[in-house]
DNA sequence: AATAATTTTGACCAGTTGGTCAGGTTTTGG
DNA sequence: CCAAAACCTGACCAACTGGTCAAAATTATT
């Protein structure tokens, strides 16, 4: 994982405190949240064992226990961290921007996700695969409602004579699919280029190969054509 | 599931064969790994349970055992089975073919799978999410050598002006992203459209929007652009 | 310093897991 | 019809599972 460096400061962030009271829960939470977006990401639910998330943690498995209570509530609190990420990053889609750039600015951001936070990723992934069954109120109501909203940015723009008219639902779907495919499925894109990892390189063309087959499906400008 | 209703004969199918040496073995081990399969696509690799498998076969446990020894030969067999479809249906790629008529064809190929084979697809799903242990081997020989192939394909289509140049690994992995997304996220998907299930036109939509993307990314026309 | 609140953790438990096996039943080939 | 091969399965096991708990250690508050 790269350094996120921000010139030191006095207290960067707020987890750098280290004194105080509820520092040690802040600490530990963290701690055994990251661990457990790895093994849930590598084994799935039910694979995931809490005392392989609590070495992970470096913790005992009492102490998980002592935080987050059951398995499952520490699976939700993941997810819940994961989904504060995916939301808010459609506002750059507005009746006022331009499509091309929005549509594109926002697939590069996906791709940027796929490449900083997989694991993220990959939990959600094994979510859906599983029928959503602890999503299905974020996925009949924030995600639902999300995209409505958008769906009418989109309409707005067919109507202003921006794009040609597109089904909101599978132009999301695709995008996501295809920005979420390089974390996901990381290891057979890796096995195609012969590459152990993705390269930076492989991820701009990932992502310029996506924005031009959507823009262009979209009526839009891209590239010479 | 729908019947693939062929007219009965007399034996519509080899496993419609009620007598012989090894029909029983024939049968209990289709419906193990059909069971298998199911179990696998829902619970993930470790999450399933021999138990469970059983049970959906409709199988005392131990015959489980009897037939496949271990829960990993278990999940191989499913995999091998499913990568058996796999390959194959990249068929219709050939140098003297139109690519837009080709690609059209592969893609909306792909999405009868999605619909039709949906446990399939999150099987494969779940063994790349977690690294593809069991099928290395397939992805950095079968797989890598079968795109090389297509690659060159491709290739000789945009040498005789047919198409743009366009990155075969990301072609492929986009419309594998994009189609394989409605078998995988199928929960998603539904939940956006909001049905419970999608619908035979929900999946010709996905088809011909990916198609729309895919071939004019590609410097194809498509519609009335 | 004394007390209260929080945190830590080894030991433990009941239920589940993949896998085994011996002794039985059924099917097959002659 | 009979022996051999194939098939079946209840009962069992050691390892592991999520979760509990009480006593101890640490940290916060007065």
């Amino acid at each position: 994982m790269s350094e996120t460096a921000a010139k030191e400061g006095p207290l960067r962030e707020a987890e750098k405190e280290e004194t105080g009271p509820g520092h040690i829960r802040q600490r530990n939470r963290t701690l055994i949240l990251t661990a457990a977006e790895e093994i849930f990401a590598e084994q799935g639910y039910r694979g995931a064992t809490t005392a392989a998330i609590a070495e992970r943690a470096g913790l005992p498995k009492a102490n998980v226990h002592y935080y987050f209570g059951t398995k499952e509530a520490l699976y939700r609190a993941v997810l819940e961290d994961i989904l504060g990420l995916w939301l808010g990053e459609l506002d750059r889609l507005t009746e006022e921007s331009d499509p091309a750039e929005a549509l594109a600015d926002y697939i590069r951001a996906k791709i940027v996700h796929s490449r900083e936070r997989p694991l993220a990723s990959r939990v959600y992934a094994n979510e859906m695969i599983r029928g959503a069954k602890h999503t299905r109120d974020f996925l009949k109501q924030d995600l639902k409602s999300l995209v409505k909203t958008k769906s009418r940015v989109l309409e707005s723009w067919v109507a202003q004579g921006k794009m040609e008219p597109v089904d909101p639902v599978h132009l999301f779907s695709i995008i996501w699919a295809a920005t979420q495919h390089y974390a996901d499925f990381e290891v057979q894109v890796s096995a195609l280029t012969g590459r152990r990892q993705m390269t930076a390189k492989d991820y701009d063309d990932a992502a310029e190969t996506i924005v031009r087959m959507v823009l262009r499906g979209c009526g839009l400008r891209y590239g010479k054509a």
